[in-house]
Parts: structure tokens; C-alpha cells; sequence
DNA sequence: AAGTGTGAACAGCTTCACAGCC
DNA sequence: GGCTGTGAAGCTGTTCACACTT
């Protein structure tokens, strides 16, 4: 067994018609949402314009970082005054493709996956959970929020008919490639994998994981004294430590 | 399918007397995590050795990554050989700093929260959920699964009761930050924030963060065609597969 | 005066390639 | 012969510093 030894990290690939120019890094694809989050707290405050220099703090990154993610995505700020925030936030929003929504599948409606599917943050936020599967008879047929809990192998059939994009797997371990290979074939090319296994897809399918038993992991080898300490994200930035305190944001 | 990583680094930092000589990478911190717990499968099924190849390839990893990562710890394998699975094992979980559990305080019992101290995942691996704590008159005072949810105002007094070392914040994000200064109050100086907000926190502790709405958004970024296709994992690996497992869904 | 955009320096992590040991 | 351990090379992403704009 063995593969393909791709080995990249940003590709060069360019799979759509987009209109930037260029690839855009992995790592600044992750902060331009955490962007998009602080714009959207500072337009609820009334603010007009931002500086790098502030959203770039309350993001938890370095202010250089910022302005040269911005770039990639083109220039919109104004020299001597900084960004404006509610044009911003919307080319973020269109950059990150959020301005039409995304309809998510659930597969496993287990403990956490039961949380998921109840967790409203996400049709909110443009993430709409349309389809919810799962294989124990307890559960199948029974109605979550409104979305009936189907079999697990309905998949094929049921994601194209909800207009499914996103995948996210909540089932044990040993499940976790069996559903990846059907959401797959399912036509589901971006999976978000909550089970702690490495899921082999082919090369046009994307696959973000959530692992929190290695974040505890790691949190625990810090806790044993070895490591630096900072602020980092799973999904976060990179280092920078705030000032304890003061700051407050709005939400 | 390729990947990149990640999202965070390291510190040269050196926090504590650890046995091992230099500093360990931040990212080989989260791989070994990885390593960890395919080891366990390994050893479940029975093998007594691995080669880098195959642990490498059942972790979503480069081999050559892993070699580097385990000299990171020092040199547990046999050239010619591989590495035994046991000793390995028990290394890493030292390394770790898993050969004592970790007890963990879950602040906010909401929805997700719920989910995460209802989780059994935690305490069969070493981190027993020994603390909870809400806001809500409804929940205060209720208990799951054996421990009584308490206010947020007791944290101070009950963390250090519990001999709680990791703190995990399921909270809304505007809560978020202040309930974070109350746990560090605590001594609580490992974070595992879910909260959608960037926590300030003293030099000295450590803030992991896992964001949903982050997730699906670089998973939009993908759908919407710009970005090259890769396993990329939040918190996991690189790339290489494993095998194709049967198993059934259980829940 | 203030603040963006960016070339260039820097740092860290990954991968290669091979010497050395079993 | 097989496989680990590791110096060296290659990359990617971050940070600096400053020219340029408003």
C-alpha cells in the first residue's frame, strides 16, 4: 500500500474560474473566516472602517500577516485610513463562496452528532443540515429540528436530492471510511471528519478533521511541562499573546 | 490528496525539565498524537513491530516525517527492524504526558457541551471530566452523568478542588473571554476554547482552539472551486492512506 | 500623519537521500 | 537486504521594513 506521494501544501491547481489571480495559501484561507467573524462583530458595533493594525488584533494574528492575506484576495483597503468594514466582509463573503449556502449532511447521530445537528449556529451561518443519517434502528426514522434521520445507506440517493456539498462524519472510528466512501460516491466532495481515523479519498475530495482527543493530547504534554506556551489555534493562528484582559469584543 | 497543515507552529520555549533534549515541534506534538493512537489499533490487532512506512501510511503521514518526529524523543527503533509497538507506545504516551490522567473542567453545558461531558470518549482515555459549570438557573444543580453542573462564579474554588489541569470552554462567544480569566484565575493554564472568539491569555498558558464555523467555511472556500484538493486535516496529518476498513456503524 | 501593499529576510517544517546498523 | 536516523536541500508561510498613497 502506498500512494501517491503528493506532497503538497498549497496547490497550484486552480479547479474553478475564480477571479483572483493566484492560489490562495491554505493558512490564509482558514484566517480570512476569522476575518469574516471579527468584520461581522465590528459592523454589529457601527464601526465604518477597521485598520489592519485592530483586525488583525482582535483576529490573533500580526498585523503584516493580515494585510498580505488581504492581498491575495486583491486590494481593498485605502491607504492612510485602512478597511472598509461592511465592503470587506462581503468580498470575504464571496471569496470564501458564502453567498449561497451550503447544504450539510450528518452522518451519525450519536452523542456529538446529536449536538451538531441541534447546534443552530450552523443554518444561521449559511450551513444548513438537510440530510441526517445514521444505522442504529433506535434512531433511524426519528425527527431532529425537523429532518428525519435516515439510513445510513440512503446516502447515495438522498444527498443529491438535498443538494448536499458538505459531509460531516460523527460515527466511531471503524465506520468512519465505510461513510466517507459513500458520501464520496455520493458526490460530496468537502467532508468536515469528526472520527479519529485518517480517511483515504480520492484527490478531488477535500477533508478537514476535528480530532479532540489529540487536542487534549497536546494540551496534556503542555500541561507535563515541556513545550512553549502560546495561543494557538486548531484552527487559529499563530501565536501572538493578547494583553490579559481589556478588549472586549462586541459579538 | 495532500496536505497541509495546519495552522500552527511552535515555540522554542523551553517551560519546563523535560528528558528529552531539545524542544519538540509543535507539529510533531500533534502527529505523535496520531502516532499514539494508530500504535493502539496496531497493538489491538496484535503486531509486535512497525515499520516508519506502515505507521507512517496509517497515520496520513510522510515516512520520512515520522522517523524525524520519533528522533524528536529519542531512538526507540531497530534498524532493519522497525519499532516495537508496545515500547513505542508507552514512550509516547509519556512523552505525552498521559501516564497520569488529566482532570478537565467543561464550562458551558449547552448544546455542544452537553455533548462533550456526555462524551465517554474522555475519561476512558485519561481525561476524566470532573468539573462542570453554567450559567443557566436550569442547569445549575442538575448533574450528568455523576457530576453536578455548578455556577460559573465557582470555578476559582472548584477547579483547584478537583485538581482540574485542562479547561474546556463550550460557551456563547461573548462569555467566552471572561470565563477563560476565570479559569486562568484558577490555575487552569491549558484551554481547549470552542468558543468563536480569539481568547487573550497570559504568556504562560496554552489555548488550543476548535471552530466549527471555520471548518465549513474553508470546506465552502473548496466547493466554490478555488483551491487545490487535499486531505488536509485540522488537527491531522498529511497525507498517505491506510486501508479501506469494513466495520459497521455502531453509534 | 497614518496606514496599506509588498519585496526581501527569516524561520520552521517537510522531504530527500544516504550513511550506518541490524 | 531492510530499515532507521539524520544532515542537507527545498518549501511555505511569517515577519520586517519601507516605499507609496490618501
Amino acid at each position: 500500500m502506498t500512494l501517491p506521494p503528493q506532497a503538497d501544501s498549497s496547490r497550484p491547481t486552480e479547479a474553478g474560474a475564480a477571479p483572483v489571480g493566484k492560489a490562495i495559501p491554505e493558512a490564509t484561507v482558514v484566517r480570512l473566516a476569522v476575518y469574516l467573524r471579527v468584520l461581522g462583530q465590528l459592523g454589529e458595533g457601527g464601526a465604518e472602517t477597521v485598520s489592519s493594525e485592530e483586525l488583525a488584533s482582535l483576529s490573533g494574528v500580526n498585523s503584516a500577516t493580515l494585510r498580505k492575506d488581504l492581498s491575495h484576495i486583491g486590494t481593498y483597503g485605502i491607504r492612510g485610513v485602512g478597511y472598509e468594514v461592511a465592503a470587506l466582509q462581503h468580498e470575504l463573503e464571496r471569496v470564501l463562496g458564502l453567498d449561497h449556502p451550503q447544504a450539510v449532511a450528518l452522518v451519525g447521530v450519536g452523542n456529538l452528532g446529536h449536538a451538531l445537528a441541534g447546534y443552530g449556529g450552523f443554518g444561521g451561518r449559511g450551513f444548513p443540515v438537510t440530510a441526517l443519517f445514521d444505522v442504529d434502528p433506535e434512531l433511524v426514522g426519528s425527527t431532529i429540528d425537523g429532518i428525519e434521520v435516515r439510513h445510513v445507506r440512503d446516502i447515495a440517493a438522498a444527498c443529491p436530492a438535498a443538494g448536499v456539498t458538505i459531509g460531516m462524519i460523527a460515527t466511531p472510528a471503524q465506520a468512519a471510511q465505510q461513510v466517507c466512501d459513500q458520501l464520496v460516491a455520493a458526490g460530496v466532495h468537502s467532508i468536515l471528519n469528526f472520527a479519529p481515523t485518517f480517511l483515504q479519498v480520492p484527490d478531488d475530495v477535500e477533508v478537514r478533521k476535528v480530532d479532540l482527543a489529540v487536542e487534549l493530547q497536546v494540551l496534556a504534554f503542555h500541561v507535563a511541562g515541556r513545550g512553549g506556551i502560546s495561543e494557538h489555534g486548531t484552527t487559529s493562528p499563530r501565536v501572538v499573546h493578547g494583553r490579559n484582559g481589556s478588549a472586549v469584543v462586541a459579538t
